[in-house]
DNA sequence: CTGAAAGCGCTTACAG
DNA sequence: CTGAAAGCGCTTACAG
């Protein structure tokens, strides 16, 4: 049983009675073709099953209808970001720009990242999603030097300019988890972040002493340097001990906030509040789940592979693009 | 500025004075190329740093140097398998299959499940990687009727001729734990395992029942049907307050054993040894930390491409493959 | 509105 | 040991 072999455009041309220039007019929409012809034409290739050959067509456009995934810290270990912005996320986040590019007519390269623009040449797509695009590696400028279209998962700072970024608005989460815990009851709100050189991270400070000073509280900040080990659980457990403690929350390292309150023996939420920076299978099966903010991993997947789409095809689309982000109240923050 | 050109193979020619044809030969290893003129192509190549066209390549020889990734249940919810081979798993195991390929040489597709022979032709791969082959979907099939050698991450129960997949040896795992908590003191073992139609629970099913059988002991197991939700915990913990409690739990939904000893007030390891059938954040992170299983994600993607990229040349291979799956004993099972 | 012809950049019988 | 030529399957000026 030899390989099927696939229809050849000639094929779909005899069996429609035209040549294959019409064939493929008809089918790219290109050209004049009269109407029942393109009809027939692509009855036809319907009927043939034809589909036209990826390696042709690149060939002759220089086209490839596929995208590169890359994600963040590729090479190195699992550790940084994997924990701050959940697994369950970037699981959530991938199958949604799998599942939507393949949608769209692309296929999703999962590629490492590269390590100069000849390997970005190399990966043979037509754009790219980069995740994480820290200063300090080059992703940008690679693709930037190889003229392929790029759209990111996080804002790159040191490219103020760059418009091109999909996600939730940071600063607006941290405002509105800020707002809700005041509602709530708090009159003393902590924020506790990992210590990652994260555009996110960054962002996230920032709004939270911008509110502080509007709302003239003194800001109480915990920057965690190892969000993966029992670290952030101490330090906040400390935080609640000493002099002056909050009495509400905002953990960007879920759940630490909250095991911190139960090693220290204050109850959630009646002595403390607690609210996540984003939601998971932590914040969602804890007792009492945690308030959080649902950073829409699969809109956010959508958005940028639309958005790619867009800068692929040429349809000068705006950005950046920022994805709602839902907050669930829960039990943490409800007295 | 215009999108860089790329070096084609007739500028190596001239440059290095032969034709095409030998720089193809050259570079390719194919056909009699003499040893000077072999060095002087490939030292021309690189300085012109050439790097030969995929897509024409693939037009003349039907080879893609791609091969795709199939992430299981892609299009339906989260849900299934997700939290019982625990997503950091599932991280480790993509990234590393995407590692090891581009070191052989091949891109890795992120493809959602084809649905006819017709779209995995259409994928243009010269090989697929099909996490959680279940019986009810026809990947396999789809990939056979499309002669494109696949390799499995779970072992096709519906096809026991199979030969390639790749993976820890579950029943192994299984009957080490058992073995493990036997001498840690434990005289009672249950086992908790969820209700999923994948091989590997079906594989540690039986492998617990044989042991028992063998050890004369009653089995005591426990399936969960909704893993991710409270269930598992209170089943565990209804098992505990019951007559003749177990003593010893292999935990195939971790850290849901654990848990469910501390909601009913009884120690670990003091009253209770805990197992994890498998290693995670949860298991190592817990207090105390949890002995388990690691089922190596890092080692099984490296087998699989290996695996797959021997299929695709054609060397005829050995499989299945059992890649060596550590256990990490910790506080949970040292009284 | 339709088609013949060229060409994208390789590899591979085949001839020398 | 080396090279001229054909051909993989498309798309696209161009001519009619």
């Amino acid at each position: 049983m030899p390989k099927p072999r696939r229809t050849r455009i000639v094929e779909v041309a005899k069996a429609a009675g035209v040549s294959p220039t019409t064939v493929s007019h008809a089918l790219n929409g290109r050209g004049h073709v009269s109407v029942e012809t393109r009809a027939r034409v692509m009855a036809v290739a319907e009927q043939l099953s034809y589909r036209p050959s990826r390696a042709a067509r690149t060939l002759r456009t220089a086209t490839t209808e596929t995208i590169a995934l890359i994600l963040p810290e590729f090479e190195t270990t699992a550790g940084v970001g994997v924990k701050t912005i959940t697994l369950d996320n970037y699981m959530q986040l991938i199958r949604s720009t799998s599942l939507t590019a393949f949608k769209r007519g692309y296929r999703l390269l999962l590629a490492p990242r590269a390590d100069s623009p000849a390997a970005v040449a190399d990966l043979g797509v037509d754009g790219a999603i980069i995740c994480d695009p820290l200063e300090s590696d080059s992703q940008l400028d690679f693709f930037a030097e190889a003229r392929i279209p790029v759209v990111t998962y996080e804002r790159p700072v040191h490219r103020p300019d760059f418009r091109w970024h999909v996600g939730a608005d940071n600063a607006d989460v941290v405002r509105r988890l800020l707002d809700h815990l005041i509602a709530a009851g708090g009159t003393r709100t902590a924020m506790v972040l990992p210590d990652l050189p994260s555009p996110t991270v960054a962002e996230c400070r920032q709004a939270y002493l911008e509110w502080c000073a509007k709302h003239r509280a003194p800001p109480i900040l915990e920057v965690v340097a190892d969000p993966e080990g029992p670290e952030a659980q101490q330090r906040i457990a400390e935080l609640l001990r000493g002099d002056n403690p909050p009495d509400a929350i905002v953990d960007g390292v879920p759940p630490s906030a909250l095991d911190a309150c139960n090693s220290v023996g204050l109850r959630v939420p009646d002595d403390v509040l607690v609210a996540a920076f984003f939601d998971s299978p932590d914040t969602r099966e804890s007792d009492p789940a945690i308030t959080a903010i649902d950073l829409n991993p699969t809109a956010v997947g959508e958005s940028a592979v639309d958005l790619l789409a867009d800068l692929i095809e040429g349809r000068e689309p705006d950005g950046p693009i920022f994805v709602p982000a839902p907050m669930y109240v829960r039990g943490s923050t409800q007295r």
